[in-house]
DNA sequence: ACTCCTGTCCCGTAAACACGGGATACCTCA
DNA sequence: TGAGGTATCCCGTGTTTACGGGACAGGAGT
């Protein structure tokens, strides 16, 4: 919540009326220093070269509609020059598709550009506050999007437990023979319970059922 | 952002001092409308039968530690009786095994009680507005997970246009003579592509293939 | 008591698969 | 020019599946 030191901000913003709002918001905030603006990725991954360590931005506010290099191309290397510093976006597009690849690409938190000032420096200091700052659209968009895909629990009882664990060892790219060996059953045993599994996930063979099984959630794809 | 008349909100919440808080939060803000407390998920439920349609919540702040009947099973049972009202989870727990049940579930909001006030009026007002609310650290969690779940891009290119094309179809289930038929290509070509499909996803047959794709975000889990 | 579901086991056959080999053609990149 | 990747095609052989049939024991629920 409280910093012994300011949080150091780096802005990338090409529209320059922006940038300036931006910059005269953060002045009145003693937790947050503004200590570089840059109107395009290049020249703020260059400057980074030039920039002692300690002086590296501990948050980059990072607009995605830049010119030349784009902010979603940015946002890895990034991540790589500086694996300890958070990177927010702060852009106008509200595009699912940018969103998802903001994401994916390891942003700690997704504002849009209508947001008030007041959401913006709460946001940077969630952020550093070891978490995570979402627009409220975005928020509801990536809810939704985790929705589908999570388990339904509801299906977590079609398949028995030896069914299921049946299925785990096919995924994992055992035949049926090792399969038994492996549960010490029969191979006939096996192959009864992996007919069961056919019939009641609809399909006809080895793969749709593991396929199924990843779109229903009954197998986690975690591990390895 | 703004509301004609008031937002009906219910509040169900076992801590008679925490709902005292709340109930007096709220009185301040016109926009918002206490319209009912329950100190359990069955009382809550029961009331509706004896609330008018026009009466009825239009969102629900519901805590997850309940006596009886817990939130996370209060939760579907309300989304099913009304299907238009938001639910808001508000919170000690920040388990993350709570955190996922509440999202699949239909929650649209998420915050803890250490919330301010205004972080909880701010809350409502962003989920009514057609949006999400979610506390920092539980933004956090959240995004964390989908970048888990999300396709990682560097691996696109790992198959070929046509060898996905095949793992596609194989993972809806139809054998190779058919794909060779589908693509209007010979049944060996198939075969050839399978066999480069093993060797680059390291796996010895069809159904690990299909869980590595899946796995590594090759194939989505979405369509039907 | 009876049915339903689960888990275990067995047989046999036809279809599908895995894998080894090899071939031609195209395109790109070094 | 030559190497590498992609896409197409072919053969043969042994392994594995898919599916039909049937059987028996234990537990849960009606």
């Amino acid at each position: 919540m409280t910093h012994i030191s300011p949080t150091r901000v780096m802005l990338i913003e090409d529209n320059a009326e922006y940038r300036e709002v931006i910059k005269l918001a953060l002045e009145d905030h003693p937790e947050i220093e503004l200590t570089q603006c840059h109107g395009t990725a290049e020249t703020a991954l260059r400057s980074l070269y030039t920039t002692s360590a300690a002086a590296r931005p501990q948050l980059i506010l990072l607009d995605l509609n830049l010119p030349g290099m784009s902010g979603l191309e940015a946002l890895p290397r990034f991540r790589r020059e500086l694996p300890a510093t958070r990177i927010m976006i702060l852009t106008q597009s509200d595009s699912e598709a940018d969103v998802l690849r903001a994401i994916s690409r390891g942003a700690s938190g997704y504002l849009l550009k209508s947001a008030s000032l007041q959401q913006i420096t709460d946001g940077i200091r969630d952020v550093m506050d070891d978490g995570a700052s979402l627009d409220k659209g975005v928020a509801q968009f990536i809810l939704h999007t985790l929705q589908q895909k999570l388990p339904k629990k509801d299906l977590k009882n079609l398949l028995s437990e030896r069914e299921l664990e049946v299925l785990t060892l096919i995924s994992e790219g055992l035949v049926k023979k090792e399969i038994a060996d492996q549960l010490k059953i029969g191979y006939t045993t096996v192959d009864t319970h992996v007919g069961h599994i056919y019939e009641k996930l609809g399909v006809r063979n080895a793969p749709a059922a593991v396929a199924k099984a990843f779109k229903l959630g009954l197998i986690e794809d975690l591990d390895g």
